[in-house]
DNA sequence: GTGAAAGCGCTAACAC
DNA sequence: GTGTTAGCGCTTTCAC
C-alpha cells in the first residue's frame, strides 16, 4: 500500500508538505506541489479514506434510509430512481452513498442515529418511512441533517423535498372534471401518510371549486397496497355504480383498480375512467396506458442530495423544495 | 463521541480489555465483560468503523460495480433486485455495500481497483459490464476477489453467478416447438455478450434436436435496446412472413417486439407467438401477458454476495454458481 | 514554504 | 485475565 509517507520519502520532504500539497493548500511551493503530484501518480498513491475520516471526524458519506429493499417489491421503481439521483449527485462531489433500511434497524435493534454515527455518515435522506417510527423520531431530533422525501416535518436540521402533492391531486381531479366526470371516487393510500392527506385535500378542493358535492364514502384507503386496492376498487364501484371516474393515489393502486374493473366486466375508459399518480414504468405499458401524474424521482433524489450537502456545510438552505409535476394524458380517461 | 477510552475510564480498566471484551475474545473475565457491555450500553458507545478499518486494514465492505445507475433506465428492475439481494445478505453479516458505476469511472479516470482501494473494499460484484472494458480487465487481473454476474471468466480470484443460459434458452425454444411452431425467429442481444452467445446456442440446439433447420437471417441482434428491437422485429417479420414465433433474449426487447407486431396489424398470440427472457415486472402487466423465462435476480444478488464473502475469507468456493430458471407460461404463446 | 510532533479511535503483539 | 505499548495513514497546530 502506497502512503503519503512513501511519497515524502521519495521526494525527500516531510509528510506534512505532501499532505498539504495533495489537499491543494496554497502555502506550498508550486514546484514542490507539482513534483509531489507526479510522484503520487507514478507510484500509484491512493488516499486512505478511513484514515482521513478518522482524523477529520467526518467522512464524505450520505446515508439513505429506506423502509426496505424489498424482495418482490420495487416494482414501482421509485426507490431505484431516488437512489440513482442521489448517487449521481453524490458522485460528482466525491461523496459515497450508504444504504440503510428500517427493517434491518428493527431486526438488529440499531437505531438510525447509531448507524449513522458508526458509519460516519454526516447526513441522511429519509424516504418512505412513517414518521411515527420511534427510530425516525430519534433521527429527526438528533443533530444530524436530514432531508425527508415526501413528508414535511419541522425541525432545525430537517428539510424536505417533494412535489406539491395537493396541487398535483387537484389538477388530476380537475382533469377528470374537465372530461365531464361528475362522480369521481378516490382510492387513497394511508390515512396517516402526509402525501395521502395532501392528495385528498387537492381532490376535495377541486371538487369544491367546481361545485361538486363529495358524497360520503367516495374515498377509500388501500394503504398503497395492490391487493387492497383491487378489493377496494370493486367494493367502491359496487357500492356506487354511478361513479364514472377514479383518482388513485398511486399508479400501482390504479393498475390494481384497472384489473378489478376489468374483472367486473367493465371497460376502461368506456365505463370507468381512471387516473393514477407517480408515473411508474408499468403505467405506460398497461392496456389502456394509464393517464397519471408524473413525478421525477431521479430529480427528487438529486435535489435531496444537493439539499443535504448544503445543510451539512451549514449553508442556508430552503426548508422545503418543491419539484415540478405534470399530468400525463394517456388513454385511461375519456371525455363523457 | 463515546469511545472505548470512556468505557475504560468508567470501568477502571484498560482500553485493551474493553476492546477484547467488545470483540468477544474469550480471554476476558465473564464478569468484566458483562460490566463492560453494560457501561457501553449505558453511555451509548458506538464503534468507530473508520478507526477499526484503519487498524485492521480491511473494512466490512462489498463493492458493487455496475454499468450505470441510469436516469431513465432501470425499467427492468434488474439492478434493483440484484442490489436488494446483495444488500440483504451483506446486512446479515454486518457488511456495507458500496456502489460504483463504470460511467463515473471513465468520467473521472479512476479505475475500479483504485476505487476499491481508496474505499477499503475487500471484494466486488460486477454486473452488466462488458469484459472488454479496460478497467474491468484491470480489476479481474487484480488480487481483489470478484464475482461476476452473468459472465464467466477464468481467473484465480474470480467466480461467477448466473442461470444456465443455454439450457434456459433451449427450454424456451422447445416450449415454442412444443406448441407446434416451426418457424421461430430470435431477437438476440449483443453478439459479444456472453449471455447472448449462450442463449443463441440453446436456441440452436433446440431446433437441431427437433430436426428443424434454422434458415439464414432468422436471428437478429438488437443490443438489448428497446428501439432497436422494435425495428428489428418489424424487419425480421417483414422479411420472413412465415415466422409464427419469436424468442427474445430479454423481456424489454420482447415488449418492444410486441409493440412492433401490433403496429404491423398482427396480433399476439394469434398471428405471432412470443416468448421473452428475464421476467421483469412489466412482462406481467403487458397485454397479452408475456410468457417468459424467469430469473430470480434477488437470489442472484444474494448468491453473489455469499460467494464473494467466502472468497474474501479464503474459503474454498465454487467457481461458478448456477441458479434455477423456469419457464413462465402466460398468454403470449399459442398452440398452432 | 516547510517540518516536527501530536493525536484521531482502535487493535494486537507482548509482557506480566 | 489484564495492562503497556506501538502503530494504522492521515491532518493539523505550532514552530522555524
Amino acid at each position: 500500500m502506497v502512503t503519503i509517507k512513501d511519497i515524502a520519502k521519495r521526494a525527500g520532504i516531510s509528510i506534512t508538505t505532501v499532505s498539504r500539497a495533495l489537499n491543494n493548500y496554497d502555502d506550498v511551493n508550486e514546484a514542490t506541489r507539482e513534483r509531489i503530484f507526479n510522484i503520487a501518480k507514478e507510484i500509484g498513491y491512493i488516499p486512505n479514506r478511513a484514515a482521513q475520516s478518522l482524523v477529520m471526524k467526518k467522512s464524505n458519506r450520505l446515508g439513505i434510509i429506506l423502509t426496505e429493499l424489498e424482495r418482490n417489491g420495487g416494482k414501482d421503481n421509485i426507490v431505484y430512481r431516488l437512489l440513482s439521483g442521489m448517487y449521481s449527485y453524490a458522485e460528482t462531489v466525491n461523496y459515497e452513498v450508504a444504504l440503510y433500511t428500517s427493517s434491518s434497524a428493527h431486526q438488529r435493534e440499531k437505531s438510525f442515529v447509531q448507524f449513522c454515527n458508526e458509519h460516519n455518515i454526516g447526513g441522511a435522506v429519509v424516504a418512505g418511512i412513517r414518521t411515527d417510527d420511534p427510530y425516525v423520531k430519534e433521527l429527526l431530533n438528533s443533530e444530524l441533517p436530514c432531508v425527508l422525501i415526501d413528508l414535511e416535518k419541522e425541525g432545525r436540521n430537517i428539510s424536505s423535498v417533494s412535489i406539491d402533492n395537493k396541487q398535483a391531486a387537484k389538477e388530476a381531479t380537475i382533469y377528470l372534471i374537465d372530461h365531464n366526470h361528475k362522480h369521481i371516487g378516490m382510492i387513497n393510500g394511508r390515512k396517516a401518510a402526509a402525501v395521502s392527506i395532501e392528495r385528498y385535500k387537492g381532490y376535495k378542493e377541486a371538487l369544491d371549486d367546481k361545485g361538486i358535492v363529495l358524497p360520503e364514502n367516495y374515498v377509500v384507503y388501500a394503504d398503497f397496497m395492490e391487493d387492497m386496492a383491487y378489493d377496494m376498487a370493486k367494493e367502491l364501484l359496487g357500492r356506487h355504480p354511478e361513479i364514472t371516474a377514479l383518482f388513485c393515489a398511486s399508479d400501482l393502486m390504479a393498475l390494481s383498480a384497472m384489473k378489478a374493473i376489468k374483472d367486473m366486466n367493465l371497460s376502461i375508459p368506456e365505463d370507468i375512467s381512471i387516473i393514477g399518480f407517480d408515473n411508474i414504468p408499468l403505467s405506460e405499458y398497461s392496456t389502456p396506458a394509464l393517464t397519471t401524474v408524473n413525478q421525477d424521482f431521479y430529480l427528487m433524489g438529486e435535489a435531496a442530495a444537493i439539499q443535504l450537502l448544503k445543510m451539512m456545510q451549514n449553508e442556508v438552505a430552503k426548508k422545503h423544495i418543491y419539484l415540478e409535476h405534470k399530468i400525463l394524458a394517456r388513454d385511461s380517461v375519456r371525455m363523457i
